[in-house]
DNA sequence: GCGCTCTACTAGCGCGCTCTAGCTGCGAGT
DNA sequence: ACTCGCAGCTAGAGCGCGCTAGTAGAGCGC
C-alpha cells in the first residue's frame, strides 16, 4: 500500500509513470477516467500508484485545469441545523463531481474572512449558511463567483437563495395552536438571524388573521438556548404565562423547555411550545418537540444544483428555491389548560385562570 | 474595490504587475511581506491589487512553495465541543502563519474519506477531532504527515495527542459527589466515543477507592442527548433512582436533565447530575450544569503547536499533552435527599427512601 | 577614477498537473 | 497497393505562483 519515494517527497505522477514505464500523460488519463488508455495499462498504473501511495495533488490539478470544481461552504459551526445541511451538501456535490471545502466563521473570524479563505482556495462556488452579510456585499460576491445563500432571502443581489417558506410554516404553527384553543401565543424571535424577520412578520400576520391582534407578543431573542432561557424567565416573572410559545428555532425552544421544566411548569399541560427547524434536537425521542420541519437534505441539494448550474451558465438570473415546510406535531403542543374544545372567535382577552407555578 | 479583468478571468499577479508597471516578482515580494520593495511601490502595488480585486491563488502558491502551510482539521460537526476546538485552532494557526481547512465526517462520508480530502488538498498537518480510527490507521497517517488527535490517546502510533486527564476529572466528580453524601452514583458511558473508555475506567476506580464497589453502575450510552434520555427512562423505570448520575458528556447530561425534568424529578434535590466538557451548553445561565471543564482553546493551541513543531522536525518522538480538567460545580449537584452532612464511610447499601416521582 | 556595498528591482525556472496536438502501428476499405 | 480511421500512447506548453541568481544604479571611501 505504501513505499517511500526516493527523497521522502510525496510521490507524483512522474514517479508512477516511471514505475510503470509509460508517460506522465497516460497516468493523467487513467486518473481522470478518460478514454485513451488500454485496459491492461490502466490496471498497471493504478497498481503502481497504490504501491507508491500516490494521491493526485489537487492544488496542481486545480491550477492546471481552468476550473477547480470546488464548492466552498461557509458555516458557523454552532447551529445543528447547519450540520444537517453540510451532510446534505457532501453527497450531492460528489455526485456532480465537485469537491467541498468548509470554512467556519467564529468570534474573531468574521464572515468575510471565512469567505476570503474559501475564495483564495479557488472555490468557484460558495454556499453560505447563516450568512448575515448585507445585500450589497452578497451582490459583490455574486459577481465574483456563483453564490447561493441558504436560510434567507437575497433579493436584489446577484445570488441564488434556498430557504423555507417561513411564512407558511409559521402560519401552520399559529393555525395549529389556535385550533387547539390557544389565544395567548407568544413568539420568541431570532433578532437578526437568518429567517427571523420573516418568521416574526408571519407570526404577526397570522395572529391578525385570527383576530388575535391584541394578543400579539414578540419577545426579542436569538436562535440559541440562552434566548429561550431568558424568555422563559421573563414569562415566569410575569403575572401569567402565555398558553403557547412559538420559539424562533429549536435551540431556543430547548432553552425554554428547560426553564419551564425546572420551574415545574407542565408542557404541554400548561404551556405549549413549538420550535422551528426540526434539527436533530427535536427528533430526540423524549424531547419530542413540535416543530416546523425544514428538509435539510433537499435544501442542500437545491443549493448545490443551483451553484453548479450557475457555473455552467453565469448569465442565469438569480433564482430562489422556496421549500414548503411542514408542521410536525409532537408532544409539546396540546390544548390550553381550560379549553375543552376549540375556542370560539369571541374576543375575551382574559385567560380563564392565572398560571404561575412556584419554583 | 473591483474591476473586471479583460476576459473575465480572475486577476493574477501579472495583471497587477502590468497595471503598476513593475515585474511579477515585485508583486510577489509585496504580497509575501518580504523586504526588497520600496515603500512607495509597495503602496502602489497593494492599491492596484485592490482595484483589480486580486487575491493570491493559494493553489498556485502551494504548488510553487514546497510547503503548503495548511493544517487540515477533521471533525464530526455534531459535538459542540468540537466547534469550540475549531474556534481555538483558527487564531493559533493564523498566528503561526498557517492556513486551516475543515473536512467533516458524516454518515456516508467516513473518517478516512474526510481525511483523504484534506490530504489531497495538500494539508501537511492533520488535527483529528473525535477520531475513532485504529492505532494502525493513525500510525500510517502519522508517517505520511504530521498528525495530532484531540480528545483521545494514541499510544503506539506515530502521532501526537492532546487530551484531558480524564481520570483526574472523573475522580474530582466522584469525590465531589461522595463528599456531598452520595453513594448511589451511576455513570452513563460514551460507548466507543473518544475518551469514553478512560472515563468509564476512572469512574470504576474512583468508586472502588471510596469503598463503593457495590454501587458501581455503568449504563451503556453515547455522547449525545438520546443516550441521556434513554438512561433517564431506564432509571425512571426502576424501583429507585440513583442519587447522582455522572453523564459521559454534556450533551448526554442534557438529555438526562430533560427526561428527569419532565418526570417531575427535582435536580439537584432528588438527583444530582454532572456532565463532562463544559461546552457552550453547560454555560447556559439557567441550565447551570455541574461539569468538568476542558479548556478547548488551550487544547487547540497545543494541538496546533504540536503539528507545527513536528513539521519543523519530523524526527520528534510522539508527544502527549494531558491537560488538567477542572470540576466546575454549578447548580445540578447537591447533597442527596436524606443527607444532612457528609455521609460516613459505613457500608449501608440501602438508600434512605425510595424515589420515584409520578409523571 | 576605481571597487565596494546596499537597495530596488527583474529574468526565468520549476512546482505537479491538464490538455491540445500529434505520433505510431494496425486492421479495414477501395 | 494506398489511404483512412482509430485505439493507444507521448511531447510539451502553460496554469499562477515562489524563489534563486542576477542586474542597474545610487552612495561611499580612497
Amino acid at each position: 500500500m505504501e513505499e517511500t519515494t526516493p527523497g521522502g517527497r510525496r510521490p507524483t505522477m512522474a514517479d508512477v509513470a516511471k514505475r510503470v514505464g509509460v508517460s506522465r500523460a497516460l497516468v493523467s488519463l487513467v486518473f481522470r477516467n478518460q478514454p485513451g488508455a488500454g485496459e491492461e495499462t490502466r490496471r498497471r498504473v493504478l497498481e503502481a500508484a497504490d504501491e507508491l501511495g500516490y494521491r493526485p495533488d489537487s492544488a496542481a490539478r486545480l491550477l492546471a485545469r481552468g476550473r477547480s470544481r470546488t464548492i466552498g461552504v461557509m458555516l458557523t459551526l454552532h447551529q445543528p441545523f447547519e450540520a444537517d445541511l453540510v451532510e446534505g451538501v457532501y453527497p450531492e456535490a460528489e455526485r456532480l463531481g465537485y469537491d467541498v471545502l468548509l470554512s467556519a466563521s467564529a468570534p474573531g473570524r468574521d464572515e468575510s474572512k471565512a469567505v476570503e479563505a474559501l475564495l483564495s482556495h479557488r472555490c468557484e462556488a460558495l454556499i453560505l449558511l447563516g450568512s448575515t452579510a448585507s445585500i450589497a456585499r452578497l451582490d459583490e460576491l455574486g459577481r465574483r463567483s456563483a453564490v447561493v445563500v441558504i436560510g434567507r432571502t437575497a433579493r436584489g443581489a446577484n445570488v441564488d437563495s434556498v430557504h423555507t417558506a417561513e411564512g407558511k410554516g409559521v402560519r401552520q404553527v399559529v393555525n395549529h395552536l389556535v385550533e387547539l384553543g390557544h389565544r395567548h401565543i407568544a413568539h420568541i424571535d431570532g433578532g437578526k438571524e437568518p429567517g427571523a424577520a420573516e418568521r416574526r412578520r408571519a407570526y404577526r400576520a397570522a395572529m391578525r388573521r385570527h383576530q388575535l391582534t391584541e394578543e400579539i407578543r414578540v419577545v426579542p431573542g436569538a436562535h440559541n438556548e440562552d434566548a429561550g432561557i431568558a424568555a422563559g424567565r421573563l414569562f415566569l416573572s410575569e403575572e401569567r404565562l402565555p398558553t403557547a410559545v412559538f420559539a424562533g428555532n429549536d435551540r431556543c425552544a430547548m432553552g425554554l423547555l428547560h426553564t419551564l421544566g425546572r420551574a415545574g411548569i407542565d408542557v404541554p399541560g400548561e404551556v405549549s411550545v413549538v420550535g422551528f427547524d426540526d434539527s436533530h434536537l427535536s427528533h430526540l425521542s423524549h424531547i419530542d418537540l413540535s416543530t416546523v420541519r425544514q428538509d435539510a437534505v433537499r435544501m442542500a441539494e437545491h443549493a448545490v444544483r443551483f451553484v453548479v448550474e450557475r457555473l455552467d451558465d453565469s448569465t442565469l438570473d438569480p433564482r430562489e428555491a422556496v421549500l414548503d415546510p411542514k408542521l410536525v406535531v409532537r408532544g409539546t403542543s396540546a390544548a390550553p389548560p381550560s379549553a375543552t374544545g376549540s375556542a370560539g372567535p369571541d374576543d375575551c382577552r382574559c385567560s380563564p385562570r392565572g398560571h404561575r407555578a412556584g419554583h
